[in-house]
DNA sequence: CGCCAGGGCCTCA
DNA sequence: TGAGGCCATGGC
């Protein structure tokens, strides 16, 4: 119970430094937005959004940033469109198994099963497992999951050492996330974002603990703080 | 120049 | 089921 006060202040504090991030926001979503979800879902896979962003658009101008135009596609050209997103060969087939994948189960018969259900189903889908999965579930399908990434598990396993050492599944990190939080889809859905903002710009590898808004709650600065005075390397 | 980014698949014990 | 190799561009 006191890891969710902690959960709840870090939410808290992140939201007031950095504002509400908007990426994709769980109302009033168009079908073709919605499907733009999922490709950025792909193609982000570790690489940086910059680099997806003018993949998206290369693939915008060709009028193929849609569910016909990637079905039709050839796979070279698809490739070559989106390059700068890195791992192009094999993203090119992952965006063609997802279309492909639509024909059995579009995104509006997916939101129409349970959250548990359409999560098997993309995840047998080539190229989408568990944070792809849950990517599209929470963005594109407004479902609460919470979303587990590089920099949940950094940041987490700085702030809180304690709480998350025994977490070492995907799984058992995000049920960590779920079952400390109200299961609520634009809670889950600013968090991840605020999440990667902080990873980004604050606890990167090697983390600018100086400048963190959270510091004052982190284990590992105040552990830092210490050997400092003690005249120790991290 | 090296490191890293909003992972996932395949192989081999 | 866990570790290790592979995929690859662009920013810093």
């Amino acid at each position: 119970m006191e890891t969710k006060i902690l959960l709840q202040e870090i939410y808290s504090t992140l939201l007031k430094e950095f504002k509400p991030q908007k990426w994709w926001p769980t109302k009033s979503k168009s079908k073709e937005r919605r499907f733009e979800i999922c490709i950025g879902a792909i193609l982000t896979q570790n690489t940086s959004w910059k680099n997806v962003e003018k993949a998206l658009e290369n693939l915008r101008k060709a009028k193929m940033l849609n569910e016909q135009g990637i079905r039709n596609a050839e796979e070279k050209e698809l490739a070559l469109l989106i390059k700068s997103s890195g791992y192009y060969n094999q993203k090119a087939k992952k965006l063609k198994a997802f279309v492909e994948f639509l024909q059995s189960y579009p995104l509006e018969k997916l939101e129409k099963i349970t959250q548990e259900k359409s999560r098997d189903l993309l995840l047998g889908v080539h190229g989408i497992g568990k944070e792809t999965a849950d990517s599209i579930l929470l963005y594109a399908l407004n479902k609460p999951i919470f979303v587990i990434d590089a920099y949940t598990k950094r940041i987490f396993s700085r702030i809180m050492p304690e709480k998350t050492r025994n977490l070492k599944e995907y799984d058992e990190w995000q049920e960590f996330f779920s079952s400390n939080l109200d299961k609520d889809a634009q809670l889950f859905n600013e968090y991840h974002a605020l999440i990667v903002n902080l990873g980004k710009n604050f606890c990167k590898k090697k983390p600018l603990c100086g400048e963190c808004p959270l510091n004052k709650k982190c284990k590992k600065q105040q552990l830092y703080n210490l050997l400092t005075a003690l005249n120790l390397s991290s």
